[in-house]
DNA sequence: TCCCATTATTCCGCTGAACGGAATGATCTC
DNA sequence: GAGATCATTCCGTTCAGCGGAATAATGGGA
């Protein structure tokens, strides 16, 4: 009993943690501190000698990571501690203010959803789309992003879209409207669905806009540094709460979500410089 | 036959490979891009998910990637990578050039022997010690290091030598001699063991330094922008050949050997950014 | 709304890999 | 060169991995 991981893949990550915590280690003390017998470990470590993951310098010298450990996470972003800090907060936002929340990163030309609280929220308003991309100019989402991202990074992504011809980047082709707006959300805080339905009245055929738009999304950054890591909006019916009354009673406690998340995420990231230390 | 990954270790770590090819991948994906039977890639997800490295999102959205995967690697660090990229080709320089190699790191408040090409070399010189620590003050390696480094490096670590009351350590609290002795290896463009032999020599006792050092090391930078990711240090014995015909004859493939260390760990650690393009 | 195609999950008998204590062999120390 | 220490190998036992096939859940389309 005890012995919760029995079970090779597990002990053979446990070791390769360990491995992380020097720069090189001799047998004795990786089986020690990864609490397995010198035999097991000598197995472990033969496969993932065999694997590439881990080279042996000499018998005194012992064993030692390779480049290619970093494979295993090369692709976990900061992008994606951000939405990992923020489901139990958004969570736990929902269950006390009812709306639903969507969190949101930018990726290439365009915002990708990460999250939602669909399933807490009472109000059944949209279903949600793992990983379904939208695009900057459409959505609370992406305006909160390119209001708040630092000045490079926002004119590098309009000129992309300039160049772009689907009817959902025409504004970046009117750059004065488009930081007009812009200024008008950073100076407000908060960008709202309303922000690109004024863009669009002014653009095309307004019907599919303001007749499917009686939900308004609400959207703030969350930011490390200058940067933006992502923007979190909260969905509301304009029929229950105005856009006034929401930015009234609901903008602050979104923006202690966004600094919660904020830290936390921080928190998650800088175990790393920890483990350095204790070294 | 054939399958060369049966062990269930392997798979595990090529599922999590896979896994970071994407935010979020669905089980058919992922059984798909590891080449494993659905029903064997939800045991390994199983085994992945108890240990805390994936979390499921749902059944539609499928797995992803948790934080805990950063513990994986993150004791894998750059100066790792220029020790990995730098073994081979030294040994291919030993063979050629016959004097044994060592290439050094800093770390601390000293730098730390990382590999040597004991084994190739004929001429045994030095036993290696892996891992060993040496003062920055002492020895090719070292005095290279402090050489080539930034300013704002240099200045603090020769300020925390400084605090230091041991004798390998007493030219930090003579900053002007120092300096002089540094600025003349920037000029020459490497090292000398000498070179500390001198700063020795008005300062202590000489018998110990004089009488051992039959040995001279040569000692150049691995650069990146303008960090030194490590030192290499040619060992020779002047009885053989002098210090100016070592200049002559070997500093060149030195700085050579260097400059190839430095392309091939750039491209292993650019590796990433490669991953990081294709998605 | 119901039905069908698609995809995830569970089941289960079988097999081979993992397991670890103990014997052996290599290395370092004094 | 003798003893101690540590890595490695061996081997019978056992248990976890294995994957094909049956089942269940899901989502898309009529």
């Amino acid at each position: 009993m005890g012995d919760t991981a029995r079970a090779p893949v597990a002990r053979a990550l446990r070791v390769l943690e360990v491995m992380n915590t020097a720069h090189s280690l001799h047998l004795g003390e990786i089986a020690e501190r990864a609490e397995l017998p010198k035999s097991s470990a000598v197995r472990v470590l033969e496969q993932l000698l065999e694997a590439g993951y881990v080279e042996k310098l000499s018998r005194s010298a012992g064993y030692r990571l390779t480049s290619r450990v970093r494979r295993l996470s090369w692709g976990y972003r900061l992008s994606d501690a951000v939405v990992e800090a923020a489901e139990p907060l958004m969570r736990a936002f929902t269950k006390e203010h009812r709306w639903t929340l969507f969190i949101g990163v930018a990726e290439g030309d365009h915002m990708i959803v990460r999250y939602g609280t669909v399933a807490e929220s009472p109000v059944a308003i949209d279903p949600l789309i793992y990983e379904a991309p939208t695009p900057f100019l459409l959505g609370a989402l992406g305006l909160a992003y390119l209001a708040f991202c630092p000045e490079w990074e926002r004119n590098a992504i309009i000129a992309r879209l300039g160049q772009s011809r689907a009817a959902t980047d025409r504004l970046a082709r009117d750059p004065e409207d488009l930081s007009r707006i812009l200024q008008g959300i950073r100076e407000r805080g908060y960008a709202l669905t309303s922000d690109e339905v004024r863009q669009l009245a002014n653009a095309g055929p307004k019907s599919a806009a303001d007749g499917r738009r009686r939900v308004t999304g609400m959207a703030v950054p969350v930011m490390r540094e200058d940067r933006v890591l992502a923007t979190i909006s909260l969905r509301f019916m304009r029929s229950v709460i105005s856009e006034r009354d929401a930015a009234k009673t609901l903008l602050d406690p979104l923006r202690e979500l966004a600094r919660n998340i904020e830290s936390e995420a921080r928190r998650m990231t800088e175990a790393e410089a920890e483990t350095e230390r204790k070294k």
